[in-house]
Parts: C-alpha cells; structure tokens; sequence
DNA sequence: ATCGCACACGTTATAGCATAACGCAATTGA
DNA sequence: TCAATTGCGTTATGCTATAACGTGTGCGAT
C-alpha cells in the first residue's frame, strides 16, 4: 500500500493540498487546478481517492475536506489511528497519534469482534491563538 | 441544557429516529414524515439541530446521518465523549463510551491549549455478524 | 394592554458535496 | 494480438445543507 509514483492529476491535487495551509474543500482544490485544464469534480475525486488509499492525504469527515499528511515521505498508514484537532476560527489543522488511545478502542472492537477498517478522530473548537 | 419538551416536529424527528433501527439522512428522514405534512428539508434540519443541542440524537459525521442516542431519558452529554462503531454492511451502529480515552484526548487538547468543543469518534467496518 | 422580543414554523431558492454512466486512450501481461 | 486494467474526460444527476424571506404565537416588561 505504499505510494507509487503518482499520475499527473493525483500529482496536481496532491501539490495544492501540500501547499495549503489547512484543509481545503474537492470543490476548492477543482477551482484552484482549473488553470491546469481541471473542469469537472470527477477529476478531483478520483486523485483524492488514491491519494488517501496511499496514505499521503487524510480526509476530515466532519468538515468535509481533505489535507496532506503531516509525515511528510512517510506512510501514515503505518502511524496507527489518526487523529485530528481542528480549529474552527482559522481552519488550522493539528494531526496527531495517541497509542493509548488506539488500544483502547481496538480493545473495544476485540471484545466486540467488530472489524476495525477506517477509524475517524476529529476534535473541533478554537487552537490556542484564536481562543484567546 | 436537559431537553425540555419537544415540539410537534421535534417530537416527529425523534420519533422516527428511536423506531429506525439504524442511522437514518436527515432527506430519509424527510420522506418518512411527508404524511405527516413534512414538504422541505429545512424542517427536518431544524428540528435535529435542537435534538442535537438536547443531546437526545447523534449526528455520524462520517456517513451524513443521525441517531437516536442509546440512552433513553439520560443527557447524553453527561457521559463524555461518545464513540461509534457503524458496521458498513448492515448499517447497525454501536453507541459507547471510554473515559480512559476521553482522557487521553484530553490531555492532548490540554498539551496544547486547544479548546475541544465537540470531538468525534467513528469506527467504521463490520460488524460480529456481517465478518462472518 | 400592547409593545417588543424570542422562537418555532413554512416556503422557495440556492449552495455545496459526491457519484453514476458513458466512452476513449494508454499500459501491461498472457 | 487480445483482454484486462487503469487513468482520464464529459455530461448528467443525486444527495446534503443552508440562506433568506415571511408568518404566527407566547410571554415578559413597561
């Protein structure tokens, strides 16, 4: 599952998101890829679709958007459940992995025998500098 | 914040919620309550957005759709933070709730002075009965 | 009592998010 | 060479959610 080299399309959508600084909406990164020939949001859609089966972007359910992976060459498949803090004033995004936090909710699913495939973690409010 | 008394469309939404036997849109929604004089999605949104504020029903972020909370009379917000297990085959969801993981969460935001509104958990897979 | 306010409600219109279904071209491997 | 796979482009459509307007009702303060 570890990244090949990308098409031109999921290269594209994979350079806007990298260099936005915080997640962007497929219908934000189609507007930003129309100087490269992008018209339609299937052309979005189906980067973004590899570019999360590969692991270099993440999709954040509860704001409907998407962001690059914060581990950089890395596939953060391998970093356990992700997790995400989201500011709901700046749009910043902080990604981060608590294993404490993954065993105990893979204990759940043991006890339960539920099959784990796509675990969401998102925490919304204000970061520090826009709580103050 | 405990729920007050509901009103007529509030009390029609949370009805159909509770009989479903599982997450429902809010348009599935909608189409169940046109005999009831329902005609726009509006009214269905507004009525879930005060059943969300009581704490009564869920929204699942991950899969657009909302629930009855698992425990009935009880403020749900009293509990902490809620998890979900939604099994992609048969729609069913598990409500629960980890205090250890609460915790971990917390302090996490509490490391770097975020300011947690409302966090989501949502595991998505397969159920005991639909893995086999 | 009546004015002002908050709230629920109804309706129309629109915005925003996501995928179905078709066809074409390039690649690859049997 | 043929078939299978994958990526791509286009059109159309469906699903999710909210904006903006107006109506009516209850209720407390003056």
């Amino acid at each position: 599952m570890s990244a090949p080299a990308l098409t031109k399309n999921q290269a594209l959508v994979f350079d806007v998101l990298e260099k936005a600084d915080g997640p962007l909406s497929a219908y934000t990164i189609l507007d930003k890829l129309r100087d490269h020939g992008f018209r339609a949001p299937l052309q979005v859609y189906r980067a973004l679709e590899k570019l999360l089966e590969y692991g270099v972007v993440h999709r954040l359910e509860s704001i409907n958007s998407f962001v690059a992976c914060a581990h950089p060459g890395e596939n953060c498949h391998s970093h356990g459940i992700v997790a995400f803090a989201i500011c709901e004033s700046c749009g910043q995004v902080m990604e981060f992995h608590d294993h404490e936090v993954d065993h105990r909710l893979m204990d759940w699913t043991k006890a339960k025998k539920f099959k784990a495939e796509k675990t969401t973690i998102e925490i919304r409010g204000q970061c520090e500098a826009c709580a103050a």
